[in-house]
DNA sequence: ATACTAAACGGAGAGTTCTCCGATTAACAA
DNA sequence: TTGTTAATCGGAGAACTCTCCGTTTAGTAT
């Protein structure tokens, strides 16, 4: 999602390719902000911005990608909270403080965008994962359940707490079930508590290698 | 996905339309072992089947749901497995093992028909959750983890147990991460292991009114 | 200025899912 | 049998996403 910018990385983008990345990006989020995420219409997005269909497709790949292109702005803020912000959400904390910051920062975000998140995710089975954001959430949780027991699958465990955080289970609590986001978040709290208090099972050896 | 047989229930199917759901499923079951799932196109299906497409859609509404239903005969016998089978999978085990053994379980179940589950799952946002199966699965582990810590929201922790189940991630781990399949399983027993350990967090009163 | 080339452009078209509604037919009563 | 009617059928078509590839152009070397 970020561009980390290697050294002799891809060839900077040809001026014109900027320009109509801009005008693809503000016309997708003018039409978001009218009519929802679910109503955006690659055609209508190419056709406001200016350009024909497959250029937008150049520039973004798909359509998942065009939508977590739009959420960006609020994404790196996001990301500044928990990499750089004060604690607990920055470093500093503790490591079960800070996990509990983060899943009730990352419910809030959720909250706020699942019907993009939502319809990014339906769009492409793994643009969840493929999008950088949750490389960089699952390695940040991996992180810090490691901190908390180092003898814990902790790739395997920071998945596993992200998944409730998945777009569709999230609204499907929220609005079908009518579960209030404090309640999410509780919830939450008692999955990560877990992870504190049981003893990693199986052999009592260090860091196991991992297959 | 079971037909549960309401008495003065929906009126029983005509016989030409009982017939073309079988020549239907029949026909896509088909097309699913021979080319996979996603490669099942509802136009294709219908043509096999001898039947125009609206018929198609009459009886099974979307595709998620045509696929769920070619699913459908090891749904059952899974079920029966956890409903009234043997323990520790079936009555009478603890309930920490037993919520070990469902999730053991679904995990295979999920490795065998992860194509079938993911082409599914992506279709549609809510297919998994629509799915009646889904609802079975959550009452069930719902009331192992209310048996396991009373005080616990039970409701919320059996979605989060589910949720690394999702087909996307489950094949995002197996297959582009390269984990093993015991390795979930292990995650997953920490996972449970955490709340029958954690005492539930909050206030101390018995059982709350959730919202 | 001019020529060159790699990158970018754009829209026709392939291939889908799902909807709509006039035509058809199963089930049943008389 | 025959008539009635509500359920079912089927395929044209709307609305999409995404691909392909001939055409155009930005950036650069001469």
């Amino acid at each position: 999602m970020i561009d980390v910018g290697f050294l002799g990385g891809p060839p900077a983008e040809r001026a014109d390719a900027a320009h109509n990345r801009r005008k693809i990006l503000a016309a997708a989020a003018e039409m978001i902000a009218a009519r929802g995420a679910e109503a955006l219409s690659m055609d209508e997005v190419a056709k406001a911005a200016g350009v024909g269909v497959g250029t937008v497709y150049r520039r973004f790949g798909d359509r998942a990608a065009l939508i977590y292109a739009v959420i960006d702005d609020r994404e790196r803020r996001f990301q500044a909270g928990f990499l750089s912000g004060p604690p607990p959400l920055g470093p500093g904390a503790e490591p079960l403080p800070r996990i509990r910051a983060f899943l009730h920062a990352l419910a809030d975000r959720t909250e706020e965008q699942s019907d993009l998140l939502l319809t990014a995710e339906t769009d492409s089975a793994y643009a969840r994962f493929n999008d950088g954001s949750y490389a960089l959430y699952q390695m940040h949780l991996a992180m810090l359940v490691a901190r908390l027991d180092p003898r814990a699958d902790s790739a395997y465990l920071a998945d596993a707490l992200l998944a409730p955080l998945a777009a569709n289970l999230f609204r499907y609590q929220r609005h079908t079930r009518g579960m209030s986001l404090s309640r999410v978040k509780q919830g939450l709290d008692a999955l990560a508590a877990g992870l504190a208090a049981a003893p990693a099972s199986g052999s009592s050896a260090p860091p196991a290698p991992r297959d």
